[in-house]
DNA sequence: TAAATATTTTGACTTAGATCAAAAGTTTGT
DNA sequence: ACAAACTTTTGATCTAAGTCAAAATATTTA
């Protein structure tokens, strides 16, 4: 059931045979129907997850408005990173935005397979570096640059979730109002 | 003369002697002087750095225009992120505002290091995740949010830091002209 | 320590994107 | 297949922040 995660894993770097063992033992699946959260605010984050298929967004609220933070779909690692690795109460939402199905590890059984399995420590530093690279991406798209470039850099970027995602979640993604970002795309 | 760094580490999750002892062989250290390069955009960064003392930003050009993108001090770790890890060209520079003090690790031998001492992925996966949470933090307080709160954001999260970077370098990296920055440092 | 250079502040004006409002188009459920 | 509920587009203003210009301060360097 979760040969996916396992092999993600496994393409990461290579998992020895009683790793594999443990991880299958550890590792548990559920499916989320379209608008349900997997993770709601206030709440630590107690799990990283894996999407083994479908399509989910982060958000929080700030001023009574609903901003998206990212996005996420099939073989992505999630997790609200600040609150999974810091223990503090996170402040986003994971919601599913298609019908999705996730596998997850629970943050103790995690902390306790590096202890038992120190190799997987090489795991550990190759995935968080790589979403490390990611998030400075984005941040470093996120900084001057208008809102038309922003737009662009995205739609070159993550082609397939522009069309999977709708244009009031790209907006706030992007700092934007949905009026500007409509704007935006119907000027060709 | 590494010995700083070497403390840092073993604040990290500590280390075997002879993993200590590979270490204190393989650092180096160098000593900038204000407005010198520590790396230059176009190159594929080769070293991680640890500033042992001093103050240090990067930044990139667009437009014509100079932008920091992060200031870095005294114990701080600094890679271009993308750079590093994917070993493509940098388009950031480093630069060094005070004169400063660091140590430096070769990308070979750092791969080298993980490779002869597993047990070093432990400290690399729990720094890259520290770095990562706070790439994530700067990414949320870049989003949406007025001039005046962004500003206020880092003054609070990082008072040394206003008081050591000079208003222009601090206006880029909020993505202000440093115009709208002085005046919202005015309104008191 | 005075001149040269770099940085910050202040002022007048412009503009990209926000806001409010309503129409058009799409999706969903019965 | 129709009504209800969303989502997106279009239009008319408004405003926070940008731009250009010049004066006021601070920092270097000779």
């Amino acid at each position: 059931m979760c040969v996916s995660l396992i092999n993600y894993l496994q393409h990461v770097t290579p998992l020895s045979e009683p790793l594999r063992d443990k991880l299958e033992q550890i590792i548990r699946t559920k499916i989320f129907t379209k608008k349900e959260l997997i993770l709601k605010e206030g709440e630590v984050s107690n799990y990283i997850y894996f999407i083994e298929s479908g399509f989910a967004r982060s958000f929080y609220t700030k001023d009574g408005k609903d901003i998206t933070a990212w996005f996420m779909a099939e073989n992505d690692v999630i997790i609200f990173v600040a609150s999974f690795f810091t223990r503090v109460k996170s402040y986003e939402n994971i919601e599913v935005l298609e019908n999705t199905t996730i596998h997850y590890i629970d943050h103790n059984e995690l902390e306790q397979l590096y202890n038992d399995f120190p190799e997987f420590n090489k795991t550990g530093r190759l995935l968080a570096t790589h979403y490390y690279v990611l998030s400075e991406e984005r941040l470093y798209n996120m900084r001057r640059q208008t809102a038309e470039e922003r737009y662009y850099f995205l739609v070159n970027k993550y082609p397939q979730l522009i069309l999977r995602a709708q244009v009031s979640h790209i907006a706030s993604y992007l700092g934007l109002n949905l009026e500007t970002l409509s704007r935006i795309r119907s000027k060709k």
